[in-house]
RNA sequence: GGCCGGAUAGCUCAGUCGGUAGAGCAGGGGAUUGAAAAUCCCCGUGUCGGUGGUUCGAUUCCACCUCCAGCCA
């Protein structure tokens, strides 16, 4: 685990050519296929003849979960095991490692009929409207989320309009246990700083590897919008509006370094209050296997 | 050289009819159960450009100076 830009990818192949090891991504984004350069997914060559897994699987147009990446990385966790080779896990995206490790409760998947109804009612009422719907129904979750959490509200909603229980209810079942033992390693960089050049000279690789073409290709698909978990990813986002003609290029770059720091920032305290965690305060190999042992 | 604006938080700017000032953005902290690279919550002392003057008191009024932008020559 690591924040954006850590030197969590090298680490990974690094340990499991060392360890004879298969690589899961833990990637909220480098699950889609066609988004290669902004989302640094390696390439072949740096794999290094390391199988990866979760990477480049989903089109862009069909939204992953933390459900579906828990019910994918458990079964190829099965798989690499009886391979007899160990599974590494890599990635930025903690709701994942957290869905892995504590589980999710049991309850209805998204869907978006219903969402886009719920997202034109707030359109007209205004989402206080939505909050007050979500108390009578469901006290608890209303007084949990924020009346301008308009994301939160809606799946709170959701789930009660698709099965009549509300979504309290649904989270009182027991979480399933990981049936895994986990050894939890993250590179926490010392130096915010030091952390932020490092993003902001990433950026610019990125454009120069031609990242602008990348995103025009999905826009020209016509079928991509900007509210696809997707395209509102971290530079994809921005590079959208830009060619949307909505920002400047200036304004693009910009907003997409801004952007990949307060990801950074928000890895951080995740993994501030993550238990049982060994830190790493740079990539270095050594001291991960050590750990590892 | 003359005239006119401007100079206030890291940035863009508001404001103080004279009682030492506050928004947005950035930045920091936190939350996080099928969108999570998402979504949301909390956090604002800074020689108010410099030096003098008027005043009980000046960031605010006045003078001069410095710098920036515009117009005129």
């Amino acid at each position: 685990m690591g924040p954006t830009a850590s030197g969590k990818t090298s680490l990974a192949i690094e340990l499991a050519q060392k360890l004879d090891a298969e690589i899961i991504s833990v990637d909220s984004a480098i699950v889609y296929k066609g988004m290669d350069i902004g989302t640094a997914t390696p390439s072949i060559e740096e794999m290094s003849g390391v199988p990866h897994h979760l990477v480049n699987i989903r089109d862009p147009s069909d939204p992953y979960s933390a459900a579906d990446f828990r019910r994918d990385a458990v079964e190829l966790i099965l798989q690499i095991s009886e391979r007899r080779r160990l599974p590494i896990l890599t990635g930025g995206t903690m709701l994942y490692f957290k869905a892995l490790k504590d589980g999710l409760a049991e309850m209805p998947a998204a869907d978006q009929e219903i969402r886009n109804s719920i997202s034109a009612r707030a359109e007209e009422q205004g989402w206080p409207a939505i909050h007050a719907e979500l108390a009578r129904i469901d006290e608890k979750a209303a007084a949990r989320i924020n009346p301008n959490d308009p994301q939160r509200l809606q799946r709170a909603l959701e789930v009660y309009l698709i099965s009549g229980k509300s979504l309290t209810k649904w989270q009182e079942h027991a979480m399933p246990e990981c049936p895994f033992e986990l050894t939890e390693l993250a590179i926490l960089p010392p130096d915010r700083r030091e952390l932020h050049r490092k993003i902001e000279a990433r950026f610019h690789q990125m454009l120069q590897q031609g990242l602008i073409d990348e995103v025009d290709s999905l826009y020209r698909r016509g079928d991509l919008h900007w509210e696809l978990p997707s395209i509102k990813s971290v530079g994809y986002r921005q590079v959208w509006s830009y060619l949307e003609g909505q920002l400047t290029y200036d304004a693009m770059v910009d907003k997409a370094i801004i952007a990949t720091r307060q990801l950074a920032k928000r890895q951080f305290t995740w993994l501030r209050s993550w238990r049982d965690l060994k830190l790493l305060e740079s990539p270095l190999c050594s001291e991960a296997l050590k750990i590892v042992g």
